[in-house]
DNA sequence: AGTGCTAGCGTAATCGGTTGCGCATTAGGG
DNA sequence: CCCTAATGCGCAACCGATTACGCTAGCACT
């Protein structure tokens, strides 16, 4: 119950008054400088102590230009991958003394702009993104670059921005998750993908029909729904596929929800998973591992893709003015076998 | 490409050179202020366009001591309920024009303290927290108090602090899941639970014991199980119930995790779900309703939660140094009632 | 003694806005 | 026509830390 309206508010001033010296001495020996004897130091050091002095990053940032804040924008931070992701930036961004304002651009184009534009003016040192699905413009971004903002980007990422970007391999995973479905003997092997121009579906959509042809498997246009890839989406897009005169034995889905929809109403149906149909996701949300079956899917690796990503970002970071050219990153996603593709018995 | 090392560095300043006005002018026009013509703000609003000015907050933020930055602890962001908070709280704060710096203690006493530093240091207008389950010792919270930076804790709370909080009803929740459980016909009812001193659980056990006290079941000792509630933990826990000469004919776990472990097992040893043993969790994390059976849980309204915290914290920022009393906020969780409960055919 | 170094610290400008105070100019009122 | 009151904007201090530059004292060396 003491007054808690108390700001002291001192400043490296009071800490010199108090020890007969100057701001500029003080301010040197907090930092260590070597110019300062260590009998200065220690005494600055224990001034600062007594006062209760709490350094102010705001002064230091716009003197030297400097904030040590990074700004991270994603579509959503409640979907476990990118929260993942973020884990894995801060990780590393922490150690370096940086600390990370993490913004939701929850797919809309507009906030996607305003925040870049906030970032710019809290002055951040450099920006981590994932594009949002609904954004087809990059002119905020290449903004941000203009003004020698760093700018690195990751998963959602496109190629019309030079900018640095690590991504897994969705086709890579795409077609180890259907040739995976063919060797346990699927042949009409249906896929959900997104009608959106995120680069991500366009790829497991390519992993998907390379991995047919390579196997001989005729692609069938009326296998691939396309939807929003929500868990509802899965559900029509399951029903609707099997009102087809030849159903699928087999759903490629380039989502976990979408996969878990089209669960739900086999399971609805009583149709059997895998020995009927086969179902397989992608991400490796952590639900997966519950559902009954377990989902066969392809982990993104997000932690580690974080952990790059911030990585990456440092070095252009450090490298700011040298030539410093963008390079793509890719990582292997590793896919997890499940039962619910498993319809031949293992061992 | 482009040079992309020019950093142009516009101020107020060269707007005003521009107009052959001065910076007060421009930051006023720019603020809206009613002292200056109209004609004049839409000058320095055309020429702020035209030269691609862009505030700079850090400068703004020195001056008038507000960096319109809140600093939100969570102990970790990956797990959906505190995700999920976090979304609330920003929805709120960037309404209000705020930024959210999210920090994780990852229930590091340590990394906690350091957190709160570096946001003193950073200068946030406030802070937002949910404490580490290992802290104990309050001091950095109330260092953060006494330099005048509102703080507002939610979920996981304390006494010791005389700061505004929000929580939900724990002890509610599980009396209703227990009475629920007894409304379908269980009359043997286990309860995990864990050891920590987190006050939560031990409301849920508060709730546990005096639903079965109400409804004039006696309380079973062998019938709790306490661990730290995870998966595996959930395995074992349900095991260890199976081994009794009298089984239980529900479980109601403090944690969705160790519901999930619960059910496992059952499954594997084909007791069924919920005719023999029904299964409730507490969080409602969302695997919860992919599960087989859906599994009955206690939502924890995690957005709601962000949301009122996120108000209440700027209530308190509003009446800085008006007579401010902390409040406590109880939130009702709503209990989801799914099939792994369900025995009695509902309609 | 004179010169050159260096260690150790002070001076003052600077980062980019913000704002209390003050000064003109014009409008309005008597 | 004089006086008061707005209106519109400039002046300059200020927020707190950083840093280029410079000054002084002390020591070594010739």
């Amino acid at each position: 119950m003491t007054n808690m309206m108390s700001k002291p508010k001192v400043t490296i001033h009071d800490i010199a008054e108090r020890l007969n010296i100057t701001a500029s001495t003080v301010s040197r020996a907090l930092n260590d400088n070597p110019r300062i004897s260590d009998v200065t130091k220690k005494a600055v050091l224990k001034a600062a102590k007594q006062l209760n002095y709490q350094p102010n990053n705001i002064a230091a940032a716009l003197r030297n230009g400097k904030s040590h804040i990074i700004g991270v924008i994603v579509p959503t931070a409640d979907r476990t991958f990118f929260s993942s992701v973020v884990r894995g930036i801060e990780e590393i961004a922490n150690k370096l003394n940086y600390k990370v304002i993490i913004c939701q651009s929850y797919d809309d184009y507009e906030k996607e702009v305003q925040t870049i534009d906030a970032l710019l003016s809290a002055r951040v040192d450099g920006i981590i993104a994932s594009i949002g699905k609904n954004t087809e413009n990059f002119k905020h971004y290449k903004r941000a670059q203009e003004k020698g903002v760093p700018l690195v980007l990751f998963d959602r990422t496109t190629e019309a921005l030079d900018a640095s970007q690590i991504v897994i391999d969705d086709y890579f995973g795409a077609y180890k998750v259907v040739e995976h479905l063919i060797q346990q003997g699927c042949t009409r092997i249906a896929h959900f993908t997104s009608p959106k121009k995120v680069s991500v579906f366009k790829e497991r959509f390519r992993g998907y029909t390379d991995a047919l042809r390579d196997n001989n498997i005729p692609f069938d246009e009326q296998l691939v729904v396309s939807s929003n890839l929500q868990l509802e989406d899965g559900r029509k897009s399951m029903e609707q596929l099997l009102q087809l005169k030849d159903i699928p034995d087999a759903v490629f889905s380039a989502s976990d929800y979408g996969a878990m929809g089209a669960m739900q109403i086999l399971k609805e149906r009583k149709i059997k998973i895998p020995e009927e149909i086969a179902l397989a996701g992608f991400s490796n949300d952590p639900f997966t591992s519950f559902t009954d079956p377990p989902l066969t899917s392809v982990d993104q690796l997000s932690i580690t893709m974080g952990k790059v990503t911030a990585q990456i970002f440092f070095e252009h970071l450090n490298s700011a003015g040298s030539n410093n050219f963008s390079q793509k990153i890719v990582l292997k996603p590793e896919i997890i076998f499940r039962e619910s593709t498993l319809r031949k018995q293992e061992k």
